[in-house]
DNA sequence: AACGTTATGCAACACTTGTTATGTAACTAA
DNA sequence: TTAGTTACATAACAAGTGTTGCATAACGTT
């Protein structure tokens, strides 16, 4: 019989993130990884075949939490909102899973923002239909245009670049849903895009 | 007196664009760069003395493109919206060069996204405050609110990302365009915050 | 035409990466 | 207690990186 293992691939994978969360995964190598666990590279090798395969595991990790906070966010009085506040915690607390998910997903991965917005979508699509009275594609335009400016708070966020505090993000937040959910619900067209730009403008210019 | 110079820095430095307009700028290496000019390694360290600091010569030479980009936009009819359209053009075409400048600054690099958006803002607001009849704040409220979704759209893009046609991501801008508009001039308090929102909220609700 | 200067090519160095061959020792079944 | 299996540490390999020492040859000046 072979000696006990010292390690189980779960462990690995755990220290795996804790690299990545720290120094982001371009840091993940087999030598940073075998110190951090303090053993050689090589029990790295009998449980993955290669250092990518090793990613891969890392990258499903960050999408499974990714899940449990959006998840997190359908509890919230109004879920589209709430949904939203969980993308920017995300980012937030995670921004170098949150990176490897959205921002440098490697060549022909399957996945991304806009996968993740269709979840979203399903989620949330019955609860804004009801609150605010709209029809499915509605219901599934509006909040893809607040998914939009999410998206970009938490680009911002994950760079390092936003300026915002989240008072000021969640402020600019509502402003942005409400104005969308008055657009979409007063004028006549706008889901489509068929509404009369032209005379709208018109109106906005002399005022 | 030595031999005549083989390559000028400029020659250099453009042919380390190239390589990161085509591969990005991680493969930007000195035996790539040495290869794509038909030399040895060694000419290239006599004009930089590390590849870092020929990457900033890359960076730098980003900028200045990106400038000129929204400079050609500010010549559109509707200079706000004509800069937003540079924006993803830059996108679309130099999605590297994209990346290099906002998604992947460098720790300790100035620059970035939210000095864009100030740069554009200086250069857009006259022309807003004279369209739109606004005050320098809202002005400056209004184009930011726009540049979040641009900004959205740009970061799609050169992640590969984005499902939309030019026509529907110029849809998508307008109907913001003017939506946000709309609620800038219409409701009393929107551009700092102070507006009442339970009380437009109650009257979307019922709607 | 000879000279000194120096850009360049060649090849090496030092380092980091993934990956693996080898020997050892831990463990359990006998 | 012995033996076989095999997880592990050690150390190496191969490939790739930035960077540099050295010899050479090209060039304008003299």
């Amino acid at each position: 019989m072979p000696p006990k293992v010292k390690f189980q691939k779960e462990e690995i994978v755990n220290a795996a993130v804790e690299i990545t969360r720290e120094k982001g995964i371009d840091a993940l190598t087999a030598r940073e990884l075998a110190s951090k666990l303090g053993v050689s590279t090589r029990p790295i090798f009998t449980y993955f075949d290669t250092m990518e395969q090793l990613k891969s595991e890392v990258r499903a990790y960050a999408k499974e939490l990714y899940r449990e906070y959006i998840q997190h966010g359908l509890k919230a009085p109004i879920s589209n909102l709430g949904v939203g506040r969980q993308y920017l915690r995300f980012a937030k607390e995670e921004p170098e899973l949150y990176k490897i998910l959205y921002l440098k997903k490697p060549d022909g991965s399957t996945g991304g923002a806009m996968e993740a917005l269709k979840l979203s979508q399903e989620l949330v699509r019955d609860s804004v239909m009801k609150k605010y009275n709209m029809d499915a594609v509605t219901a599934d335009l509006y909040f893809r245009d607040l998914w939009l400016v999410s998206y970009s708070f938490t680009t911002l966020i994950v760079t390092g670049e936003c300026p915002y505090t989240d008072e000021e993000i969640s402020s600019i937040f509502t402003r942005f849903s409400l104005s969308l959910c008055k657009a979409y619900k007063e004028i006549p067209g706008f889901t489509d895009g068929s509404f009369d730009k032209d005379a709208i403008f018109k109106e906005l210019v002399k005022k």
